[in-house]
DNA sequence: TGCTACTCGTTGACGTGTCATCGAACAGGG
DNA sequence: CCCTGTTCGATGACACGTCAACGAGTAGCA
């Protein structure tokens, strides 16, 4: 059972921490923003997206800024679309392209959630750290993501 | 746009910080464990948890290890019953129960899996964090896991 | 024994994510 | 203008996760 390089007991707890809490409150937020707004996380990471942007916004753009795959935003915007929360504009300089806007719907639905979903996240997370805590965490989160993103680049 | 108790900067950053990382590491240890083992995550989960207590596992004990809903956990043994790498018995004691048990060809992938992941885990996080990051971030997850878990009790 | 209540694990329906692939449209060089 | 290669976004097939509901078995109690 041991390799090379394993983790050391330290290294394990953190480990099976993260993964834990990230699941768990993945798991709890979501159950809330559906519970309080109908929403999936997904949709929500939509629906900020648009509103942050405010007016279309190319498909492509929307999937480098939420950092998912194309062919998963494809299939998400169809379902938001076949539930009113977007809608698509056809785009004249190139006419492959697609245009998406907010619908009333999508920017009522979004403007409903947040204001719960950002208090589950402070009562649920920011409440129980201090600012030390914070930084730390923020720092930590920069240098993995670095990391993956090296990593990621020489993979492919 | 501004509801009451939004979060500062440095909140925000730690936020967008940890979304964008969760993210990323996730699909790029998933992306890893596939390419070198045909394995998803959840594969590797319950091959671990079987491995660590070797022999038969009911099934439930194996949800409530794993944190999983029962139904998940059914719907993923089907699969991998069906690739191959677990086997069911039927149990004794109780005749609605089974238990679950690691076949050849599972230990077989969960021990060639192993090493690479932890290898991956190690490369992608531990070799940028020193001992107090370490530290500090267990005890980071440990507060927030704690806050879902008394959430997630209150609002059943 | 017979009744009720509960637990075990499965199932079906449905929303979601990934991969490979597609047709259409663009861009640039002959 | 045509040809070639690329990009845009959509699609189909399939793995995955959740919810509600189910049948079968168990436990407690009269």
């Amino acid at each position: 059972m041991a390799g090379p390089r394993w983790l050391d007991d330290h290294q394990q707890r953190a480990w099976r921490g993260h993964l834990a809490m990230t699941a768990q409150l993945q798991a709890q937020l979501g159950r809330r923003l559906q519970a309080d707004a109908g929403l999936s996380f997904a949709d929500f990471d939509v629906l900020v997206a648009l509103s942050e942007r405010d007016g279309p916004l190319r498909v492509q753009e929307l999937a480098d800024g939420l950092q998912w795959e194309k062919s998963r935003l494809s299939h998400h915007l169809a379902r938001m679309q076949k539930r009113g929360l977007v809608e698509r504009q056809d785009c004249p300089d190139d006419a492959r392209g697609a245009f998406i806007v907010l619908s009333a719907d999508g920017r009522r639905a979004i403007e409903q959630a947040a204001p719960a979903h950002v208090e589950a996240v402070r009562s649920l997370v920011f409440d129980g750290l201090d600012d030390r805590q914070v930084e730390a965490w923020a720092a930590i989160s920069d240098e993995v993501l670095a990391r993956v993103e090296r990593d990621r680049a020489v993979g492919s």
